[in-house]
RNA sequence: CGCGGGGUGGAGCAGCCAGGUAGCUCGUCGGGCUCAUAACCCGAAGGUCGUAGGUUCGAAUCCUGCCCCCGCAA
């Protein structure tokens, strides 16, 4: 069976690297352009690219996938494999495969369509998660469902950790569907989506990730979990912003408005609704990661000052 | 040429603008105190101030080159 895989970001890369050793063909590997990235704007390819290179697989990465059927057609796969590709498909490109193109998505659908289901079910509170192989349609993450793996979210788990956790997943979900699509000729059993239980999300921006300590302490410390590594979660101090990376929520019963931070030795402790946020790991414009107990030793946050 | 911040004992910072004794909050080690603490007191060790030059009687501080780290924006 031939494969082309299209796929971008790093959540990628374990999928590709699973049908690789599953044994499969992997005929061509579309992705997106490089692009410039970083502080200099240093041109890089996408980690899929990379790892396809490093495999001596073709690298195809058009401008737009739609306008260049032709060129997909001309690698002769029997079937296509999306995930986190960045790009909608047309009509035309989906029906270029006998066995289908089929699409792995971390989350657990028709919940968390769209762009960053990882992070917003983090924020969101959500305690179980998981990845849906499903098949790609020209509506975003709409396709019928071939399989699903469902796993818990831990307490205290980032949305990188957890996407790490999930490209591994997904990797696991996929190498069983190939199976299962081979096995039944490019038609198996499919589960259609419940479009009425449909939710999107669009994209994470940084804007989102302000903190408001007005808010109970554990939807700040979801906020904060979720918005790891990226964008990541951020208050002002003195008007300059500060990242934070992780915080836990700890019980406190105090008259403080909400974002003093509180005289707690040796801690960073914010007030906030119903308690206090302890920040465990924040970072400072210019500055490295440090502890919230750095941050008060070094005056950069100091007790009674009030965040926003 | 996208904008900006930073490199000072183990950690986080001040000192730099107006050159002249290495400072603060911690940690570590030793001692003390308390029924007790998300505690307290006394003492000690520990730094070629990122790096290479330059200016100067004298450079963490002023000038120049280089290395490394980070925030925003994409």
């Amino acid at each position: 069976m031939k494969i082309l895989y299209a796929g971008t970001p790093e959540f990628a890369v374990e999928p590709l690297k699973r049908i690789l050793d599953a044994g499969y063909d992997v005929v061509g590997v579309v992705t997106r352009r490089d692009k410039p990235t970083g502080r200099k704007g240093i041109i890089t390819p996408p980690p899929v690219k990379t790892f396809a290179l490093e495999r001596g697989i073709p690298v195809f990465q058009p401008a737009r996938i739609r306008d260049e059927a032709e060129k997909v057609a001309a690698f002769g796969a029997d079937l296509m494999v999306t995930c986190a590709f960045g790009q909608i498909l047309s009509r035309e490109i989906l029906d270029l495969f006998p066995l289908g193109v089929w699409n792995i998505h971390a989350s657990l659908l028709p919940k968390y369509r769209g762009a960053a289901p990882i992070q917003q079910c983090i924020i969101d509170g959500e305690t179980h998660t998981g990845v849906t192989v499903m098949k790609t349609e020209t509506e975003l993450d709409a396709g019928d469902i071939l399989l699903v793996k469902r796993t818990e979210i831990g307490e205290k788990e980032t949305a990188g950790e957890l996407a790490a956790r999930l490209s591994v997943l997904g990797g696991d979900a996929i190498v069983e569907g190939l199976r299962l699509i081979a096995a039944e000729n490019g038609r198996p059993a499919l589960l259609l989506q419940d479009k009425a239980q449909a939710t999107f999300v669009g994209k994470i921006t940084k804007e989102l990730a302000k903190i408001d300590f007005s808010l109970a302490g554990k939807k700040i410390v979801d906020l904060i979990r979720g918005m790891n590594p990226e964008p990541t979660a951020y208050f002002l101090a003195e008007g300059k912003p500060v990242n934070v990376y992780r915080a836990s929520f700890s019980p406190y019963d105090g008259a403080e408005p909400c974002g003093t931070v509180l005289n707690i030795p040796k801690k960073a402790a914010v007030k906030c609704a119903d308690g206090m946020v302890v920040l465990e790991e924040v970072r400072f414009a210019g500055g490295k990661n440090m502890s919230g107990g750095d941050a008060i030793n070094g005056r950069k946050l100091v007790k009674g000052q009030v965040l926003q």
